[in-house]
DNA sequence: TGCATTTCGTGCGTATACGCACGTTGCAGC
DNA sequence: GCTGCAACGTGCGTATACGCACGAAATGCA
């Protein structure tokens, strides 16, 4: 029997969208959004990022970071400046405020995170998250 | 050493924001967008459904789905009629020239399926698929 | 049968995701 | 040093994703 090719890609997009819908709600009352907690959890892994540099670590568009980075600039969470050696370029680090703000949402998202790996045999995470990483490398290949 | 807990939602973010981007990439030329083509795919699977019941399929929101169907409407690529016995109701339909359509989009997208495939262990794939499909259902069932 | 509740679609507002074009700055090669 | 090209950020346009509120129609229950 021919596994209905689309099986794959459905449950990708299954999979992802849940989440994400899950954490806004989880996230709802503090303010801040899915994807900008996405952002300042890469920001809280290394320091002193430029722009670029930050978008291709959530992974995610630089011109999406910069509308992302406006509005958490205005929240105190996030502060920009002028790169030391490029003056094209602009760093952008987490503030104290933003690291408070981090770990209560780490906190509010943490039940969201076991549920996922509850949801899987525990021996299979390991291998869901590799397949998972082959895929994104496969397709960022150019072709 | 424990590993980092995030892990998971950030390559599940990775995988399917990559697809994404190919697909619409690969799509560009056609006038329609990925998230489009998954609306097309659906209904070519089943006819005449309810915008609420096409949402629940998709997966998508309902208001979401109303404005993708708006701009495929204008395309003449889907149709939507009233509802027979709920005239609170419409239902929608992928027209002649949709099909068509479809079927050119299934085409230029096989690359991008097969990529992701054959990222993956031939023997793994179900297992992925099957994780998926049990993550997405933890998370939708309401907590 | 009458009324409260639920469900359907719509319309509006905000945040993402991304492409593309633009100006500015850095850099490599001459 | 100059020049051509690449890289950084910005601004704009379009499409998604979703919440919320609204009116209209269906449904359940007394």
């Amino acid at each position: 029997m021919m596994t209905e090719n689309s099986e794959l890609p459905m449950a990708l997009r299954s999979a992802y969208l849940a989440m994400h819908r899950q954490t806004d709600l989880a996230l709802q009352r503090s303010g801040v959004t899915a994807d900008q907690f996405v952002l300042l959890a890469t920001l809280s892994r290394g320091d002193a990022l430029t722009q670029r540099e930050l978008a291709r670590r959530m992974p995610s568009d630089p011109s999406t970071v910069r509308a992302m980075l406006v509005l958490l600039e205005k929240q105190g969470l996030i502060l920009r400046d002028v790169h030391p050696n490029d003056s094209r370029a602009r760093t952008v680090a987490i503030t104290a405020a933003g690291n408070r703000k981090f770990r209560q949402l780490w906190k509010a998202t943490e039940s969201i995170r076991s549920k996922m790996i509850d949801s899987i045999q525990p021996i299979r995470v390991s291998d869901l998250i590799s397949s998972l990483r082959k895929l994104s490398a496969a397709m960022e290949r150019g072709n």
